[in-house]
DNA sequence: CGTAGACTTGACGCATGTCAAAGTGCGTGG
DNA sequence: CCACGCACTTTGACATGCGTCAAGTCTACG
């Protein structure tokens, strides 16, 4: 399983000497069905977490940013799948090496136990977001959450200059759509409508700029619940 | 966040003492943004997990039944809504003492964390039906885990008579609706859908008997992955 | 029995999917 | 440096699955 950043990351640390493992674009990390032996950190670039059907339709379940941490299970297979979405560099450690750690130390399966609280908060967040939100609702929910990881990834506290407000899409169309339950051709699409009621606009193709910040988060419902959930109050901009 | 039955739920043992609570169908046992200060065993009966927005959209999490668990939060709130689907008897304990319970005994630790990285993985079989699916195919699946729940909650191992094969719906037509991301209405048309391919026959509202369990499986897509992945080997069936 | 609430069914509309074509940017080789 | 080609994205026209709205039917309960 995959875990978000969290406020201290302290078990991280059994990644602090491990080996690392470069991935190109596409080259995938964890294959579903495979032993599940090993457990990684993310140490920068980007990777998807998805689920493919044998029919083809694929569910990308999470977009791993930095310090984020693939490869625990319940069983002893994954089931899913880890891919590289642009270069990436992450740290592989064992299982059993992590599972040790955990057991040894409290503070630190206490810090585990509440990062995957995490991780589950954030696949209800897109649970409700697949079942209930219309596609434009969708794509502004992932921009706002593009937007607070490159904050939370980047650290970045005060913003000035506005930099957070341009978003970066490392990821395709299609990946976007597959995440978020639709077709790209509907992305697209909702790019447009976005562009269109001014709340973004679209510098390149995988670079948007957001204009109307309150709007886009009064569209996406994040006052309902949702995101900058996991922010400390330094951090609220 | 809540739990499915696990394989030894050895940290349930807290609740052996505790008090308990009975609740009429659509009382609510926990307030979205309530305090999370207490956790909960369910005893028998059925609770549903939702969460609601503003505007009125719900989307239900999960439907949990004997010996499944829930209240434990990431933060200091609860941010979702535990209201009883009928007559539901459960046993409270406080945060704290579950929290000290973990702390001091690896084993119940242990357990803990395996069940919450199955009820993730329950979260994201719930990512993929919204995501991927048709209509009937999420209908497909629910029954398929009302059955599976069914059959855990009764520790059914051999099933001559087909017992197993009546599946009751205790919830809603609105509460499956929301649920699987769709309108009542069309969970009644898919509901016939299903009775007209003959993979299911409604005996009354509230009761549904499969009639071609490999085919319901198929239309499910559940070989891909999905279900009975937390059965043990006894119970294969 | 009668009424109220829940479920079903039907007719229709709209959001999203599908299929096809045109546009855009980017790397490669001339 | 330019031109070509390829992969990705956008756009358009059309199809369809699901949502909406409004009757109808069933069932539980008084």
């Amino acid at each position: 399983m995959n875990l978000t950043p969290g406020s201290h990351d302290l078990f991280l640390d059994i990644f602090d000497e491990a080996p690392v493992l470069d991935l190109d674009p596409g080259e995938v990390l964890i294959h579903a069905g495979a032993k599940a032996d090993r457990v990684f950190n993310i140490l920068n670039g980007m990777v998807m977490v998805h689920r493919t059907g044998s029919d083809g339709r694929r569910q990308i379940l999470s977009f791993l940013v930095r310090n984020n941490f693939v490869g625990l299970t319940s069983t002893d297979d994954y089931f899913f799948t880890v891919e590289a979405v642009v270069k990436t560099r992450v740290a592989v450690c064992s299982r059993t090496a992590l599972m040790e750690r955990l057991a040894n130390d409290p503070a630190v399966e206490r810090t585990y136990l509440n990062m995957l609280h995490r991780v589950l908060e954030d696949a209800y967040d897109l649970v409700y977001s697949l079942g209930q939100r219309t596609a434009v609702e969708r794509l502004a929910v992932f921009l706002l959450y593009l937007r607070y990881w490159h904050r939370v990834c980047e650290n970045i506290v005060d913003d000035q200059d506005g930099r957070l407000n341009q978003v970066a899409l490392p990821m395709g169309r299609e990946d976007i759509a597959d995440f978020l339950g639709l077709k790209k051709e509907t992305v697209s699409r909702s790019f447009r409508q976005l562009e269109e009621s001014e709340l973004i606009h679209r510098d390149e193709r995988s670079l948007v700029s957001i204009r109307n910040l309150a709007a886009l988060r009064e569209l996406a419902g994040i006052r309902d619940f949702a995101s900058p959930r996991h922010l400390s109050a330094d951090f609220q901009s």
